[in-house]
DNA sequence: CTGTTAGCGCGTTCAC
DNA sequence: GTGAACGCGCTAACAG
């Protein structure tokens, strides 16, 4: 391994004078640095991030805190892209990205301990928001820098994160349906104790009720994730009295469950009940019929999330802020008009 | 910041024996040992990485390497999967993952440079598998720990990876298919200068021809991902004057998009046609209908990748391997018998 | 503008 | 069984 001082050597200067050439220190002459710069090339020399790290105390690196598999959200295309947001930034500023590899919630804290006490990460991004999580708590608990991708439960004002605005989101999807003349609208959302789904779920109560239709319990089901169990559950929902004309579903990929077992049960999409969704994933747009779907921007989720994280590492006195990431609806062919 | 020396004081002993019993050196003393973790524990120290790596010149970190977005393929569930499967060996192990975040392939190809020569990780796992690749060739000229994760394209002997038998898989998947009575069987595939692809299709080939039935190009179609172009391809192959009872499609997401083409067109799975394919991503299980699909064990995949490269990394004679990952069909909705 | 010195936190001789 | 001393590669004063 070739050091700083195999170059100073080389060079004929000293380790210091390399390192400043390095740092890019105005200070030093344009011909040293040239001279430096060459033989930096030449011996092949990288700089040895342990050692400027041990130095600096900081590690130009975030760590990105998934969901424990518990939320077996993982297969969601949700993360890759996510990943990809943030990568985007990271890789601009030269940071680096570790990821969690925890599968419990018990493991994943550990690692996250790990990573801040050993200094691994200068700072963290949580890919999820739960409720009394240990980790948040931690991460309040030492001051250690991090952001949240979607809503903190407590301390909402108090914890840096970025979201969409998923109430109203919620609620113009939904509105878009009462435009195309439903009436009866059902929702169909993951586990309650996700944020996400409470404020979409919010906000399609709120569309409706401003538009003076009823919201009745009996048209809001929540599932894990389609299986089994949501199979019931959609059936339920189709051999009401007054089945629902429309359906809103908190997720692309919860959509394509909920579009299966639809057209299992002869009732076809639109023809028969209209359906939006959330994400709109690449999925969204390849599977018949393609999503009519909001499209939260789930990259620049990421992105945005990154770029504050590492103002804040930089600068520790960064006030906290609330990202609001506009959506856009997307039409296209899971709506139909109502009469 | 606690450190050894903290430690050390607090208990009244010198900081290498503290080191020692971090080490669990045995020729430390019960007592002193007993001792030194409790002050460790009261004071909450926590072993500086970036100061280890320094002098044990390892940093137990993996670089995992993700396609360049090119590859369009990252909204593939496929990688969400596969890092989970490499996040449960390197957490049991205690190592950490760095995500590569570069989108194009000059990108990828420095931040590769910056983690190997900087000491940020000890060895890499390619997720990807591309001829001439600068990356590659890089780590095999630095003889730098790596494995890739499906087929190399040259010296397939001497680069340790994890596979499928995609060969196999993609013959007996096609057997299938022919047991239940077809005959003309179409294969829809990705990017034809993928290893999977070829491998997958030689195995279609070789079935049919083995079952005496014919192999004609105009059943072979290639498509990035199913858009605009992929549409065509598929309307063109139903529209032939002995339009196919079956198709391998080499990929599950791809399917996806096969399928609303194909409903699109009027030609219903499995009633008009049969449809296969590879990877039992979650997706395939709840679309409608289900996908009989080869199971290539992702999670597997991936966790077998990272135990091979750590293997790599602590003992660098560690003979090159090639590793096969069992598949498995899963016996789904898609195929219909025919007469 | 540049060199010298010191020290980051840890592991590892080599003594005792 | 334990301590003292040194060095990993780098940056940051402090000189000059």
């Amino acid at each position: 391994m070739v050091t700083i001082k195999d170059v100073a050597k080389a060079t004929g200067v000293s380790p210091s004078t390399v390192s400043r050439v390095i740092a890019d220190n105005p200070r030093i002459s344009p011909d040293t640095k040239k001279k430096v710069r060459k033989a930096m090339k030449d011996l092949g020399y990288h700089t040895n991030i342990s050692a400027r790290n041990l130095v600096v105390k900081s590690t130009k690196a975030i760590g990105v805190i998934m969901p424990s598999s518990a939320d077996k959200a993982l297969q969601n295309p949700f993360f890759p892209e996510i990943l990809r947001g943030i990568g985007s930034v990271t890789h601009r500023m030269k940071y680096s990205v570790t990821l969690s590899s925890g599968q419990t919630e018990e493991e994943i804290y550990e690692e996250v301990q790990r990573m801040v006490f050993g200094s691994y990460v200068d700072g963290v991004i949580l890919l999820y928001s739960r409720l009394n999580d240990r980790v948040t708590n931690f991460l309040i608990e030492r001051g250690f820098p991090f952001v949240i991708v979607g809503k903190p439960y407590e301390n909402v004002n108090g914890i840096t994160h970025v979201d969409n605005d998923n109430f109203t989101a919620g609620k113009e999807i939904t509105e878009h349906l009462i435009d195309q003349g439903h009436e009866k609208i059902a929702f169909i959302g993951g586990s309650k104790d996700l944020f996400v789904t409470i404020d979409r779920e919010a906000g399609y109560e709120a569309a409706l009720q401003e538009a003076g239709h009823e919201v009745s319990d009996s048209y809001k089901i929540h599932t894990e994730f389609l299986k089994s169990g949501g199979r019931e559950a959609v059936e339920n929902l189709m051999s009401l009295k007054t089945p629902p004309t429309g359906i809103v579903v908190s997720d692309d990929l919860m959509s394509v469950g909920v579009l299966s077992m639809l057209e299992e049960s002869g009732v076809k999409v639109p023809r028969d009940v209209s359906l939006v969704s959330f994400n709109n994933v690449y999925l969204s747009e390849i599977i018949l019929p393609a999503l009519t779907t909001v499209d939260i921007q789930i990259h620049e989720l990421g992105a945005q999330s990154a770029k504050a994280l590492i103002e804040k590492t930089v600068n520790k006195t960064e006030p906290v802020k609330r990202i609001s990431i506009p959506y856009e609806i997307v039409y296209r062919d899971s709506v139909s008009r109502l009469p």
